[in-house]
Order: structure tokens, then sequence, then C-alpha cells
DNA sequence: GGTAGATGGTACCGATTGGTTCGATCGACT
DNA sequence: AGTCGATCGAACCAATCGGTACCATCTACC
């Protein structure tokens, strides 16, 4: 969808429709697949534009990365949040979420992960760390609900199913991976609870 | 270490050697990180003894990718063998084992995952794909021997730990991952043999 | 209606890309 | 001694790369 021409009164706009846009073509394509040119007229907008938008590639690139890191992690909290206070509830929210964006047909793996295994720039390795960290802090918040003997060392557990998970969907096909996922951390979860408690 | 100058009598070890070479450069810079003209200057070869081996830049990745897979898969059964006959014993060995390769300097993750992340080729999707098969072959046999209700599963799951635990590791440090994969892992054995077998 | 800013389209730049070619050289084998 | 194949080093190629410059155009605002 092109930006619409002329001065849409609306500069910040246009940003976002590019970031969007540009967005899906550089996680189809890669960082490096698509050169700056035809990924403007994938985008739809004029090279001028968006330099003057983000100054370099690398700029859109760590742009669209924020931005993608945002909403991934919001999407993700509020899977959580709509699963009830049951930490085993969230955790299944968590896979069954996963388990939706691997069978969409575009999905390529995280987007976060393949940007820092092309790109070695220091910029990238920061913004897909800080990614990570935000998946730690929300399952951390779960480990600890439940009770976890060490809520840490679980939290990191589980993200390693996520991720792993999200690997493994990308490289041998995404049937059942969810479930396995979410049956591992179910597993574990239960293995660093040893104080049942009764759901109420 | 460059390669001997003439005909050292031995063109496959020319071969060898630049593969060996480039496999360290290209899994240190990216595949589209660095040109063929600096790679063959890095690796001590000239540009026309390289296509004359590999034929493309493409060639010459699918092969050191096909040959790391090789030597990965080799040295993680190696170290299941070493480590006995108990399934426990040897996914302790596996996740010892990828500790240490965390804890090397040059560790940026898995080469099969980031190369297939890059390199948008369907040759390398395949390699990639036929080198996870092998890790999954190797969980298979360590979960059946381990009586598991649902070997299959379990190794999937497994395979979930091992490649996550890599990912992780690469992005977040690989102070401690080894041991939280460890613990993980057995943690799902466990859970899915629930015939307590004593130790002989 | 006129001005100012945002944009599209296009030509253009130097640098680098993957890949080719050629002559000189070197070692092994006869 | 002489041939042959493998190699190096460097020149060379067209294509593409990220990035810049210029100008006509369009819209919002005055």
């Amino acid at each position: 969808m092109p930006v619409a021409k002329g001065s849409t009164i609306d500069p910040e706009r246009t940003r976002a429709t590019i970031l969007e846009a540009a967005t899906l073509v550089l996680y189809e394509r890669g960082l490096d697949g698509i050169g700056v040119t035809e990924l403007c007229a994938r985008v739809g907008v004029s090279k001028e534009t968006l330099y003057r938008h983000f100054g370099t590639k690398d700029g859109l690139v760590q742009a669209m990365l924020e931005a993608r890191s945002e909403r991934v992690s919001t999407w993700l909290a509020a899977a959580v949040a709509a699963a009830g206070d049951d930490p085993a509830d969230q955790l299944t929210a968590v896979f069954d979420a996963l388990q939706r964006w691997y069978d969409e047909p575009v999905f390529r793996g995280c987007a976060m992960m393949n940007a820092a295994a092309q790109h070695h720039v220091e910029a990238v390795r920061a913004i897909t760390a800080r990614h990570l960290g935000r998946y730690l802090e929300l399952l951390t918040g779960i480990a600890t609900r439940a009770g976890a003997a060490d809520p840490h060392v679980l939290a990191r557990q589980l993200l390693i199913l996520v991720e792993g998970a999200t690997v493994v969907a990308a490289h041998l096909g995404p049937s059942g991976t969810g479930e396995h996922g979410r049956r591992a951390a179910l597993a574990l979860l239960s293995a660093s609870t040893p104080d049942r408690r009764p759901r109420p």
C-alpha cells in the first residue's frame, strides 16, 4: 500500500507506513536480501523520503526491529493476560499463541534472532538482547506467581523452550511444535513447584 | 594457513584446507558479511583455485555447511557414546558438551541456523533441516533407551531444548545456559518415564 | 492565489559485489 | 629435460550496492 502523494500533513504517518511495510518485506527477504531501491519500490516510497526518515538502511533496520520487538512482546503479554491467573493456563496461552504464529504461511522464525544472525552490528545485538529480556521478564512473572523454587532459573528454562520451539518450527515445520513446547513447559512448571496447591 | 604453492600433488588437500579455513571465516563474519576477494585472502588461496573447486560462492557455502553439520553431529554423538549406557548420563553429556561450545570465545550460535536465517536458498534450508534430523535421531535413541512413553515426542522436546539453549547462550551469554538445559532435559526425561527403573 | 514543506521519480555517484581470464610459476611424474 | 596440471596474482568485467542530488508535483495552510 503506497504512501499517499504530496504532504498528507502527517510525516509521522508516512514513517509508520514505511516501517510497517518494510517490516514485512525485510522479514520475508532478509535484511541483506533486498536492496534499498527495490525495498523502496515494494514499500511504495521514494528513496529520498526513506532516507529523510531513517538516515541509513541500518537506521531503518534498527527502527523496524525496535518496533517489531515491542509489538510482539505486547502481543504475547496480552495472550498471557487473557488467560487468567493460573500460571499453567498462562503458559498454555503462550505456546498456543506461538503455535498460531508458526502456522502462518509467512512464518520464517523469530525476526529478531534472524536479524542478529545476519547483521553483525552492535546496535542490532543490543536490540535482540533486550527483546529476549522482555520475554524473560514475562516468563519470570509466571514462574514467580507459580511459586517456583527458583523463578529465575525456571524462567530461563521456559525461555529456552520458547526460542527452541520457534527454531524447530521454522526448520522442521510447525506441526505439533507448539504442543511439544507447551507440554514440556508444564512439566518443568510441575517439577519446579514441589508444593502442589489445588486450583481454587 | 595458506595452501602450499604449486601442485602439492593433492588437490583434495587444497579443497579440504579451503573448506576448513572458510568455515571459520564465514562463521565469524557471516555468509554475506565477507566478499569472495577478502575471503580468498583470509583463506590464503587465489580466486581461481576457489572457483575451480567449488564453482560458486554458494557452492562453497553449501559444501562447508555439509561438512560442518557432519563434524558437529559426529562430535555430539561421540560425547553421548562416551557417557556410558544410562540415558540420563547421556543427556548430561550432551548439555555439558554444548556448554563447552558456548564458552568458546568465537561462539556465535548454531552455524547451520544462522546460515538458514541469512541465505534464502532452498539447498541451504535442506542442509539445515537434515542437520536437525541428525540431532533428532541422536535424541530419539536416548529417549527410546530411556523407555519413554513416546520417544519421538520426548526427542522433539529435547531438540527444542538443545536449539533453544544455543539461541539463548548466543544472545544472553553462555553463563549457566548449559546447566539450565541439562536440568530441564532431565526433568522431561523423568516425566516421560513413569516406570522408575533402579540403576543397576 | 501564493507559499512552504513533504513527496515521487530519476539520474547519478563511488564502492563493492560475484565471477572470469590470462600469464607466470611451481612441483610431480616420465 | 621436458611436459602437465595446479596454483598465484592481478587485471578485468558487468551488475548491484547504499546513498545523494535535483526537480516537478501535490497538499495544507495563510
